[in-house]
DNA sequence: GCTTGACTCTTACCTTGGGGGAGGCCGCAC
DNA sequence: GTGCGGCCTCCCCCAAGGTAAGAGTCAAGC
């Protein structure tokens, strides 16, 4: 017979008998055969290759329930997920090394380390089309893309760069349980601007005054990016470019409280400079703007 | 005052008021002031700064005792700490990465994925010195840096390149439970054996048949590499050398039997090819190797 | 001074992916 | 028949919190 005992079973895929216990509660790796009557579990010879696809998952810590999923469909969507996931985990990797730098050098006895470059921009007078509502860190995505959406239903004159960017701003904190509204905001030639307008009845118009921005460029493909930033997945990055304005402020002559960033980031703009089509998968750059007096 | 109470200084740290809770209990985050009254738990403003010091570390997984060490030594010392234990991190998930890599090479329908190349080689008859062992994971360790301590104690003609690198057998599994032996070689110039023995009465001379391997070079630092391979950190690192070296016997018409492979991997040598010496933050080159009949 | 609502306290249970052990069967060799 | 090792289930344990329940506290408004 090619049918092994649980504990040939784990010797031969490298996994612990308490493990492959516990994948065959959850549906993970069932054994081929139980007996009855011992309750004794029997695995198939064969069976030991999708145990070390099991074991080779757990190592990239797919959780279990993934697991299961995966081995459910077929391999090369399996591949393409795990593509997937493996990119999500390299940009929180790449997130969690800047994070790691910051840290090992301010500890090291810099006073204020600067990791991202901070600049300051002149913002004139302009018009905005907005969709503010308030929403949760679940909302926050689906907002970003109603407002896509939205925006690409009808034609809009091209703003050059960064002028026609939109942007989102965060009047309050988003997180699970606290909803602070969610601004997003596309810019729009003045001139036009009540005429553009009538074509979004579901957007708002208003004129946001002239004023100036500190700003730090957020590197690419950083983990939380793409999306809610602050809100998915990576507070660290906001905390760094938070410092870094500070840092800046500070060695500008810029009195802070003029800075306009109170410790729950509020107020702050977030701008997605995505030449492309903002999508699940694409990886926007962004920056991280507040104004100030 | 400027005393703040738990919600607020959750706020100000980006920390939950229950982690917050739970750092005070476990001793890594204290409050400035407790109510012996109503247990209201205050803190100073210029805590926030430890508290977002905790707060990163958190996110690059440190555990909290290892904060509470951290948060206790000087800055610099703490620099050097993060700095290394971030090496580490980095080598692991180096290490992931090539699983990563491998898993979706596989399960994209290659039949043999190649990850490491593989090579043989004719090892002659030869002398060697050995330290051999029962000893568990831990003891995995000592026992090389004891073998390396005995070798350097009187000097050792020097043999060229791979031709005189230490290696190490696992004869048994070596993990936490089972302590199946160790044993670790220096080959030494023939001629000379017996002299030379009489110099090291801990170590035993022993003369290996000239026999063929099949080896893989791992990568440099990736995780567990540095000593037990394969006890320490990653079991994964053996597979995909394992799989590597199936694939090559498959490819060159050896029987996979002739291997002397077995699932757990007894059997296999291990050289360090550092050029240096083995310490604790060097991560020297290593190969896996098998005979083969 | 009282009420109200927001805040905080403790306690206890849930999560993920197992590790460890106790007490009880199972099977195989001698 | 008697070990001995392997296997079973059941229970408790870990980190690092999240969530809920029930009770006490603080501070503002009236």
């Amino acid at each position: 017979m090619d049918e092994v005992s649980i504990g040939e079973f784990a010797r031969r895929s490298r996994l612990s008998v308490k493990a492959l216990r516990l994948y065959d509660e959850l549906g993970v790796l069932v054994p081929a055969r139980v007996d009855q009557a011992s309750g004794y579990r029997y695995y198939e010879v064969g069976q030991v290759e999708q145990a070390r696809l099991v074991a080779m998952m757990r190592q990239l810590d797919v959780p279990l329930a993934g697991i299961k999923e995966l081995l459910g469909c077929d391999p090369a969507d399996a591949a393409q997920r795990i593509a997937a996931y493996w990119q999500e985990a390299e940009a929180a990797h790449r997130s969690r090394r800047d994070l790691a730098t910051y840290l090992v050098t301010r500890l090291s006895g810099k006073r204020s380390v600067i990791m991202y470059e901070v600049a300051s921009r002149e913002v004139p007078e302009r018009s905005l089309l907005c969709l503010k509502r308030n929403v949760d860190e679940q909302g926050a995505w689906a907002l970003g893309k109603e407002f896509v959406a939205i925006l690409r239903e009808r034609p809009l004159p091209r703003l050059d760069g960064r002028a026609g960017a939109a942007f989102c701003i965060y009047w309050g904190q988003v997180s699970a349980d606290s909803d602070g509204p969610l601004e997003w905001c596309k810019p729009i030639p003045g001139a036009q601007a009540t005429a553009l307008a009538s074509h979004y009845p579901e957007l708002s118009l208003r004129t946001e005054p002239a004023h100036r921005e500190a700003f730090v460029a957020l590197p690419a493909g950083t983990a939380g990016n793409p999306m809610p930033p602050g809100t998915a997945g990576n507070p660290m990055q906001w905390q760094l470019a938070s410092e870094a304005l500070y840092a800046w402020a500070d060695e500008h002559g810029i009195n802070p409280e003029s800075l306009d960033l109170t410790p729950e980031d509020l107020g702050v703009r977030i701008t997605y400079l995505a030449s492309g089509p903002v999508t699940a998968t694409s990886v926007p750059d962004c920056d991280f703007a507040v104004p100030f007096a």
